[in-house]
DNA sequence: GCCCGCTGGTTAAACGTTTACCCAAATCGA
DNA sequence: TCGATTTGGGTAAACGTTTAACCAGCGGGC
C-alpha cells in the first residue's frame, strides 16, 4: 500500500497523506481527515517504502557491513562477539548501525559476488568491515573494485592504501617466546597455523626472530603446522613428539591448538608445565579456565572492531581517501602453563 | 556524482551511462562511447545509489534485521554466534542477509526508538528478529506498531499472536531435575535466574513441577535467586549453604551460576558430585571442559536461530498475517557433576 | 470596505535510477 | 535505387516519498 492508495481512497492529496503519517504540520490537516487516513492506514497495514524514503531525504546510509566468511576462524564464538561489540559501540556513536554479511567461502564466486554486490553489503552499506578474510580473499578484491570504503580487520593485507587494523602479531609471539627463553628453556616447540593465514605467518616470524635474538638455531623438527583447531593441535604435539627430540616449551599459535597439544602432553605422561611449558595466543576465555590455566599472548579483540570501525567512519565522513594502518599492542598474560609462577615462588 | 553528472561530462543522455554501468545492452553503445563514460565514472569514484536503484528495480528489502539489546545474556558469546549462525543459514535460502541492530537498553527511550524507527532496523529490513528481549521489552511494542512482521526469540511472550520460538524450558528443567529425583536424590537446590526473565520462570516451574511429582514440597531455603552471572551463582550457593540445610544435589538455570556454585562449593570444602551433585542449564561449550564436566540441559541454539528467520522468511513472502509460535525441545546431556555415570559404572 | 492572519488543504518538483519505446543515419541486399 | 536492417543512441515515464510554494475561504480588527 502506497501513500497514492491512501491518498485516493480518502479523497486527498498525496502530501496531506504524508503530513499525517509522517505527524509534522499537524496544524495544515484537520482532526477528522487525519483520523480518516490514519483509519485507512492502519487497516492497509501501511508501511512507507525505505527506498523512497531515504532516496529523498537523502539520508545517507548509515550502515556498516560486517563481512565475515561463514567457515572463517573468527567466527570461533568469543572472537566474534567481541568485535561485533567494539564495532558496534563505535558505531552507535556516529549514529550508524552495523549490518553482517555473511558470504560462504566454500560457495561459487557467483553467489560470492551476490552476496557482496548487488543488494548485498556493497549496495547497502557505507562502509565495510571485512574480518576473518584471507590474503588474496576476493572480498578484498570486489571491495576495492567497488571504491566503497572498507577497512580489513585482523588480516595484515601487504597493499598499503587500503585501511587495516590488526594486532601486533609479530611482536607479541616474540614477546611469547622471549618468556619461555628467560625462564631457561633453549628446546621452545612452535605448533603453527594455516599457510593463507598472515597471522599465523606473523607469530612463526616472531617466534623465529626472538629465536635467533637468543643465538639459538631453530630446529625444524620442532615445528608443526596446525589449523587453529584443537584436534589439528593435538596431532601436531603428537607428531613432534614422536619425532624423537623432546622440547621443554612450547608456543602454540593459538590457544586452541595449545590446549590440544595439553591434551596430547597429558596422554603421554608429560606434566604441564613441569615437563613441557605451555604459551598460547588469544586468550580465549577458556584459557583461565583450564587446568592449569593458560598463560597467553592477550588480544584486544573488543579493540580491534572499535578502532576499525571508527577509521571506517572517519573515512566516510571526511570522504578522505588515504589509509590509514593502525596496529594494536597485545599482551602477555602469564598464568600457571609457562611454570614462570612457581619458578617466581 | 550521478549517473546525471557523467552523463553532462560524457555528452550523453543517462540512458547511455545507465547502460554502460550496469554493462546490459553492451550492443547500444559503441565502444568509444563506453570508454570515455568508464573513465569519467572510475576517476570521479561513481557508486550507484542503492536507494535509487532499488526503489526503481522493485526489489524488495532482502535484509532480516536483528535485534538484541546489548546487554542481553544473550551476548554471551557462544549463544550469540550460535543464534547467527542459523539465523544466517536459513535467510540465505531465500537470498537474504542478517543486519544487526543493538540498541543499548539503558539508553533513553528516545535513543531506542531511534535504532529501531527511522532509519533503523524496522525501516531497512523485511522483518526482525528479537533475540534476548525481556518480557514486555519496548522493542517488542515498537515492532508490533510498526506492523512489521517480526519474531521473537527464546522469550515466551504470552501474547499468542505475535511470532515466537523458544525452548521448550521448562520441560526441559522437569527432566532434569527428575534426572537427579531418579539418582535418589530428595533435597534439591535450585538457583534461579532474573526476575524478568521468561526463561528463568518457566525452568523454576519445571523444577517445582518435577517435585511435586515426586511428592516432595519444596523448601524454600534450598531456593536462591540469581542473575544468569557466575558471580551471582557463587553467592547464591553461598547464600543456601549458609542457611544450614544441607542439599544432596543442585539444579541451576543456567551454566554459568552452576559453574559459580561449584566454585563456591570447592570453597567449602564439598565435593562434586561425591558430596552434592550439580546439573546446569544451557550447555555452553565451557561446560565439557571443566572439572568434573557438567551434567546440563543441552539448548539447540543453532536450531533457534534458524527456525526463527525461516518463520519469518515465510511470513514475509506469503505476506500472511497469522502467528507461529515454534516450541524445540531441550536435551539432557548427562557427564559428570550429576554423579551418574559412576552409579553406572 | 480593506487588510491580515489562520485553517486546511493542493500542486508540483525533486531525489537517482531503470527501461520501454522512439528515431536518425549508415549499411546492405537485390 | 529502394526498402529493410543494424548501429548508436535519445526521451520520458515510473518507482514512493518529502516539502516548498501556493491558494481559497473565513473571521476579525479598524
Amino acid at each position: 500500500m502506497t501513500l497514492r492508495e491512501i491518498a485516493q481512497m480518502a479523497g486527498v492529496s498525496v502530501a496531506t497523506v504524508s503530513r499525517v503519517v509522517n505527524d509534522v504540520d499537524r496544524h495544515k490537516v484537520s482532526d477528522a481527515t487525519r483520523n480518516r487516513i490514519l483509519e485507512i492506514a492502519r487497516s492497509g497495514r501501511y508501511r512507507p517504502n525505505p527506498q523512497a524514503v531515504s532516496l529523498v531525504t537523502r539520508r545517507p546510509p548509515n550502515t556498516l557491513g560486517l563481512v565475515i566468511p561463514y567457515n572463517s576462524h573468527v567466527f570461533e564464538s568469543f572472537y566474534f562477539t567481541e568485535i561485533i561489540r567494539g564495532a558496534v559501540d563505535a558505531a552507535a556513536d556516529h549514529g550508524m548501525s552495523i549490518a553482517l554479511f555473511v558470504p560462504n567461502r566454500d560457495a561459487p564466486a557467483s553467489a560470492y559476488h551476490d552476496t557482496l554486490g548487488k543488494g548485498g553489503a556493497l549496495a547497502a552499506a557505507a562502509g565495510v568491515l571485512l574480518i576473518g578474510t584471507r590474503v588474496n580473499d576476493p572480498a578484498i578484491r570486489q571491495c576495492r573494485e567497488s571504491k566503497i570504503p572498507f577497512v580489513v580487520v585482523s588480516n595484515s593485507v601487504p597493499d598499503p592504501d587500503v585501511n587495516s587494523v590488526d594486532c601486533d602479531n609479530r611482536s607479541g609471539a616474540q614477546e611469547a617466546t622471549r618468556h619461555l627463553l628467560r625462564l631457561g628453556h633453549t628446546r621452545i616447540a612452535f605448533i603453527g597455523g594455516p599457510e593463507g593465514s598472515a597471522n599465523a605467518r606473523d607469530r612463526l616470524a616472531g617466534y623465529q626472530t626472538a629465536l635467533a635474538e637468543a643465538g639459538i638455531f631453530e630446529d625444524p623438527a620442532l615445528i608443526a603446522g596446525g589449523q587453529f583447531e584443537e584436534q589439528r593441535g593435538r596431532n601436531a604435539m603428537q607428531r613432534i613428539l614422536a619425532r624423537g627430540v623432546r622440547p621443554t616449551a612450547l608456543f602454540a599459535a593459538n590457544d586452541v591448538m595449545a590446549l590440544g597439544a595439553m591434551k596430547a602432553l597429558k596422554r603421554e605422561g608429560l606434566r604441564v608445565p613441569d615437563d613441557v611449558a605451555v604459551v598460547g595466543f588469544d586468550d580465549v576465555p577458556l584459557a583461565q579456565h583450564v587446568e592449569p590455566a593458560l598463560t597467553t599472548v592477550h588480544q584486544p579483540i573488543y579493540q580491534l572492531g572499535r578502532r576499525a570501525a571508527e577509521i571506517l567512519t572517519a573515512q566516510i565522513i571526511s570522504g578522505s581517501t588515504d589509509a590509514t594502518r593502525a596496529m594494536l599492542r597485545t599482551r602477555l598474560v602469564i598464568r600457571e602453563s609457562c611454570g614462570a609462577r612457581r619458578g617466581e615462588a
